[in-house]
DNA sequence: AGCTAAACTGGACTGACGGTCAATATAACG
DNA sequence: CGTTATATTGACCGTCAGTCCAGTTTAGCT
């Protein structure tokens, strides 16, 4: 019997989230302190903490909203993405969707790595990886080994995304070049399966 | 006409990246201050910051140190590493050879891109890649563009070295399965090239 | 050996940051 | 309205990277 979130409480969650992202945008996630964050959102610090709980619990929060239509297309949305397709192409396809939510979002999954080492306080589950990463590396793990049962799908799957918190590729991303990107693991993943 | 550097500054530097080191294997790199490296080395703090400059400059020091041993023997060893060796040999001796130094040296990496993204001074050249890794990524290109040069070598170098930073893989290496990461690249590095 | 300039050293200090909390304010609801 | 559960706040705390400089050591020279 959850009671409802109260009206400020929502507005601000959302001040802050909205915030959060367009301070990414503009400077290095490791340059933004939750003090700018609250003063962006026009809320008191200990709000940002009172709703998220650390600096990783925030940068959790923007990564699952922002990865929350992807993982919806999958579960639940047309072909190629959603079920019904042939692994090979929700795979290319879901590798596109990956990379087109890292590259508009562009600090993000830099922004939760930097949480990540630099929280103070351990989180409870600071030791499993977060849901979204879960998700995107069962998905991936999945849709390869229907494919290639013989490979070390779990691992490979981990390689393709180890791509998407990398210095010089997230450079290559805030250019823009995130079809240059796609390309390449098209290539790889092609000659891969079709080995 | 570089003066020698003083005995006891020689010593100092040596404890300093020694008791890095040491402490890089019992910890995590971010609870690792420098102040504790200072302690631990013997020294006060403020002579590692004179000899380091800052954290990222301490880390930097260690990487290299600990990659120079590869790096002669590709400059100037035998084959399949050095120079000799076919590029195909080659490139598979020299990913072996990476993926060894990474797993030789837990946090290694790890501890580097913690500095970059903790360190508070920017570094001048804190834009450009550091010295290893850009020896490393141009190594893998020009090998790989010596077999495929159609390809977008330089992406694919960096998407291979990415996974020597990602968390989930660097777990793995801690626990010893650095044979099973070393397999998968042969895998996909063959593939690739022999497609 | 004795001298001196240059290099080295260490620890008190600064500023910034993540996170806490007790006091205060306010939305929700009858 | 009055009541109450919930939300807000900013001063405060402990920690840490990095600074500073007075005092110490040493290489190089005669």
């Amino acid at each position: 019997m959850a009671r409802r979130e109260r009206a400020d409480a929502q507005r601000n969650r959302r001040a802050i989230l909205q915030a959060t992202e367009e301070l990414l945008t503009r400077h290095r996630p490791e340059q933004i302190s939750m003090e700018l964050v609250a003063a962006e959102a026009g809320v008191g610090k200990g709000t940002v903490f009172h709703r998220f709980g650390s600096r990783m619990g925030l940068m959790l929060a923007l990564v699952e909203d922002r990865a929350l239509a992807l993982r919806e297309a999958v579960t639940s949305g047309p072909p190629p993405l959603g079920p019904g397709a042939e692994p090979r192409e929700r795979l290319l396809a879901f590798l596109d969707g990956v990379v087109d939510v890292v590259a508009r979002n562009k600090g993000l999954l830099a922004a939760l790595g930097h949480a990540v080492t630099t929280t103070q306080k351990p989180e409870p589950d600071s030791r499993s990886a977060h849901p979204v990463y879960s998700f995107w590396h069962g998905h991936i793990t999945e849709l390869l080994a229907a494919q290639r049962p013989d490979l070390d799908t779990e691992l490979v799957a981990h390689i393709l995304l180890s791509t998407l918190s990398s210095d010089p590729i997230l450079r290559m991303l805030e250019r823009g070049e995130g079809d240059r990107l796609a390309k390449s693991f098209r290539t790889i993943v092609t000659t891969l399966v079709d080995a």
